[in-house]
DNA sequence: CAGTAATTTCAGTAAATACTGAAATGACAG
DNA sequence: CTGTCATTTCAGTATTTACTGAAATTACTG
């Protein structure tokens, strides 16, 4: 009912963060209350967040239930209070860690399996041509899932050191004479 | 009208393409359009696109424009065809550099202003705590454009071998000892 | 410069997606 | 147990997004 006004730099924030998600294919919603959290000092609870943000109780609810299946929020509950409360991580290195796991697990996992499924047809079948481009195709994902492997094995630390490293990239590009 | 089968395996990429643009704000019908002409081994022309997909002449129009926009798909011309038709770009690798690119150019640099401007709020204004936050955020964001920054100077090739490298990231981490 | 084929635009419609609010369920506290 | 507060479910509705087909425009041909 009463409008609990959000600093502006806030709501700032959460509507861009929601614009965002859209284009990620992120449900509008869920996105700001992923971002209001992330800015919330202290756990605030369903009913506070379906203030802020001018959303049914119910919305925030399934809402949350979503960031929870993401891992990025979780429930921590407060003395004195029955209610549930939610929290963000704060950790931005982590949450990007996080959704990049949960999007191969989602997306690209199988869509390796669709094109191994796909180069498994009798070669015959499909024209030469469709069988090249999704050998590539395949090729180019088994490729990108093996680094990712890779990186995983590493230690978030020294994952971070690395990309932070400037010309870290330039550095490390195989053998003889000057990348150009 | 006379549906034009699609060989099954066409079909299979072709809609597991469509479902996943879906899940990256990318519309169903623009990719798979974008995922018949990947894999058609002549260029084609709006009608066939059309009849292929069961869609709208209307739609494909557009959809192809979009593609274009994003720079994966060109129109070439065939001798003695007054129509425009359209070819995919057939390196994957390729694709993806450009797909990165224009996402950056398109989501992730606008956030980045966005940050920088809720930054430049009087930090007294906005608690100290949001104020952390969205340092973390911002740094996070800089961090990850330097790297891409220095990843795009690297050639094409070296960038491919590079990734291509199995056990690349655990030999790249900076000094002593082995990582983890 | 007429006539025709190709393409684009756009208003209307359909489909998908997101959201609401009432009702059901669950979880305590006394 | 009983009542209260919290949460979830879900059917209905609203909003957004995508799509169609007719009409307008553009581009070419003879």
């Amino acid at each position: 009912m009463t409008e609990i006004e959000l600093n502006p730099t806030v709501k700032r924030f959460v509507l861009h963060w929601g614009e965002m998600g859209t284009r990620w294919g992120i449900n509008r919603t869920v996105a700001q209350i992923h971002a209001l959290l992330y800015l919330s000092e202290r756990p605030l609870h369903a009913e506070e967040i379906a203030q802020a943000l001018s959303v049914a109780r119910s919305n925030v609810s399934g809402s949350l239930r979503e960031l929870q299946g993401w891992g990025i929020v979780r429930v921590v509950h407060v003395l004195g209070d029955r209610r549930d409360h939610f929290e963000s991580l704060t950790d931005v290195w982590e949450m990007f860690r996080i959704i990049v796991e949960e999007r191969k697990r989602r997306e690209v996992d199988p869509t390796v399996s669709m094109l191994r499924g796909c180069l498994q047809e009798p070669p015959a079948k499909e024209s030469k041509y469709v069988h090249a481009r999704l050998s590539e195709m395949t090729e180019f994902f088994e490729t990108m899932l093996s680094f990712y492997e890779d990186a995983r094995h590493v230690s978030p630390k020294a994952l971070r050191q690395f990309v932070k490293m400037r010309a870290g990239m330039s550095l490390l590009i195989p053998k003889k004479g000057k990348a150009k």
